[in-house]
DNA sequence: ATTTATGCAAATCATTTGCACATAG
DNA sequence: CTATGTGCAAATGATTTGCATAAAT
């Protein structure tokens, strides 16, 4: 099965260029703008082969959309657990995490994911004022 | 809002401590068998009720449903990249990495998930034999 | 007697899919 | 040409919600 390029795959990886790890329906919005012909399916369907194809990373968040972005150095999250806004963090990688692990039972280790939770900083002002 | 005890709420939590960390999904099912009259809603409503008051906890996995278990010893999980399966791990928690972080922009960092990726036997197997 | 909880069906949100038509190679 | 991609709308899966009724306090 080879892939086209279509004018479409090109404004959703330009579109990646210029957004921070947006979700599938935010990069829909932001290209509906300068390309109202879209169509939502496409877009979903071009980054799910985008990231098929390695060219994009895929950060799927717990609770929320998933979110895609151009590969960058392998990092960790911080999310809000108010507002859920999602941020890259400043933290060495853990390479040797994967080899941490006991009884895995014949699991294949291959990666791991970190992401940190609390509150940024709108929601804990929000919260010491009794916003909730 | 007080809360009152009722016997769907009670078999929700009789329930949840037999099955490991069930989705609501399945924990409707198997409740369906001993009670058919309880409702879908009931079920994910109570579970969302327990989770506020901290009776019970909330594991959201990415790319699939929320899983649902009484508290237990801080722990970390292997998620099985074709099936979806997942297990607990043996691994120290690893306390100090809250405090890790750096660059965190006032974030407020309270707790964090460690959830490692590979493939299960069962799938590695069916890998090697061509399965996919 | 209140007020919270339940059951049902409809609504919502993120995402996928079937199908006829368009288009890149 | 012909297989791959597109747009649309309908389908799916997980979860939430409105509303009239039931049950707990």
């Amino acid at each position: 099965m080879k892939r086209r390029m279509t004018i479409q795959k090109t404004i959703i990886l330009n579109s990646l260029k210029e957004l921070h790890h947006p979700s599938a329906e935010e990069l829909f919005e932001v290209i509906h703008q300068e390309y109202p012909l879209i169509s939502k399916a496409t877009v979903y369907r071009n980054l799910n082969l985008l990231v098929e194809e390695g060219i994009i990373d895929k950060l799927e968040v717990t609770d929320g959309p998933a979110r895609f972005d151009l590969p960058m150095k392998k990092h960790y999250h911080l999310r809000c657990d108010n507002c859920g806004k999602l941020m890259d963090i400043e933290m060495d990688y853990l390479d040797d995490l994967d080899s941490m692990v006991k009884n895995n039972e014949g699991f294949q280790i291959k990666s791991h994911t970190l992401t940190f939770h609390g509150l940024c900083p709108e929601c804990n002002n929000k919260k010491e004022n009794g916003g909730f």
